[in-house]
DNA sequence: CGCACGATTCGGCGCGTACCGAAGTGTCAC
DNA sequence: GTGACACTTCGGTACGCGCCGAATCGTGCG
């Protein structure tokens, strides 16, 4: 459109605060004002200002409980537009200065949530292994197969929505797309809520449980190491 | 990724001038820097400091020949990034002020480039024309069918590349997805190459020709009024 | 009730940067 | 060669905005 309203959407992740704030609310869940100014490292006052700007911006949706103010991204869609710029970032950055950055980052590449679905190598191979067993094609674009249908409504039934079922999304870390969507936030949730699947920590790194792996060879019929 | 990266790209698009160069340059072609401050209403020492930002940054490629320097955008996953922010954007702004500037909205509204593919409602009929004649599906995703791929075969045949064959893009008139990728990149290249639709003036937008009207009708096995 | 605590408002500081005019460099035309 | 032109570099100005400390408001706990 034009010009000066493009300007002004990309400014509110043109900050340093404000990105951090953002790649934090990735995680999908409600963050209160103080857990983000100590996680950007800025005083309350400035995180007040930066929520502010992106509530009113409608990037975030606040809920105020008590003293509290909670604040979470305003959707998927946003969710998708953080992650997609992301996505352009200059090829691959940063390595760890420390021991405990480095484990911590590694497991993030391992296996996270992308707000509702499940990225890093762990949402890569489930999409490969959707693949190979003929319920995802990405010859043509990127769909679920009328198999790959069929299965989720056995899996987990999505409830109709505006939201398009399937999307990819592209991967910051393995630089490949992976399943998202409606369908994708519903086999996270699926296989979270079966316990093969858990968050590490209170971030955004999630693994295969013990459980877990066995239990994917049998949803995906491959012997991947689930376990990895 | 880790914030400030995420913040120094998008400060590249924060910026009025800036984003007003990007826009500019979404219809796919070279801009001289001369034109493009004219353009953004800017001296052109003020545009020499932006657009080596944007050079320096990946997201503009230049190419200099004898006293101009030509500037283009470095590739369609940049045209991607900025129609996906643009379709972001507050839903939908801005009345046109001046007749002269409604015509020219309401033309770009009815058909453009979206770098190299065809967006506007345009864009969106020909791409529900697929779907309508069994070539595409987004039941599940957004993928060309088999009949789908064979018809593109025929039609302009795709060199094989990294670019995904077929990917969504979302419009920021319609609101709605439209074929994009290496796929609609081909189809909009034929269409113009054969004559069906041409650019009007010098920016963006395009228009189906008299020629094309017909040609789309029997292309397309549907009787949509392309005149529109 | 009174204290502790999270969040907010306000005022002021300082940095970053967008902008331009003027002067300089290289290229093309005559 | 000389002039016109596109672009660049440089210097200087001005404004926006991110940041914090201190004071305030409101809520929850003891």
């Amino acid at each position: 459109m034009t010009a000066p309203a493009l300007a002004r959407l990309a400014a509110l992740l043109a900050d340093d605060t404000r990105a951090a704030f953002c790649l934090a609310l990735l995680d999908g869940r409600a963050w209160t004002a103080g857990e983000l100014a100590a996680r950007a490292g800025v005083a309350p006052a400035t995180a007040t200002g930066h929520l502010h700007k992106l509530v009113a911006a409608g990037l975030l949706s606040e809920q105020r409980q008590g003293r509290h103010r909670y604040v979470r991204l305003a959707g998927p869609q946003v969710a998708h537009l953080i992650e997609d710029l992301a996505a352009h970032l200059p090829p691959a950055p940063a390595p760890a200065r420390t021991l405990r950055a480095a484990t911590a980052s590694a497991a993030l590449a391992r296996g996270r949530t992308c707000y509702d679905h499940l990225a890093g190598s762990l949402g890569v191979a489930v999409t490969d292994a959707l693949e190979r067993t003929g319920r995802l094609s990405r010859d043509a674009g990127f769909a679920l197969t009328p198999a790959g249908v069929r299965w989720l409504d056995g899996l987990a039934p999505v409830r109709a929505s505006r939201r398009p079922l399937v999307r990819s999304c592209l991967d910051w870390t393995e630089r490949r797309e992976h399943l998202a969507g409606a369908a994708g936030a519903s086999v996270c949730a699926y296989l979270i809520g079966q316990g093969w699947v858990a968050r590490v920590g209170t971030g955004r790194a999630v693994r295969v449980t013990p459980a877990g792996g066995p239990a994917l060879t049998e949803l995906f019929g491959t012997d991947a190491a689930w376990s990895a």
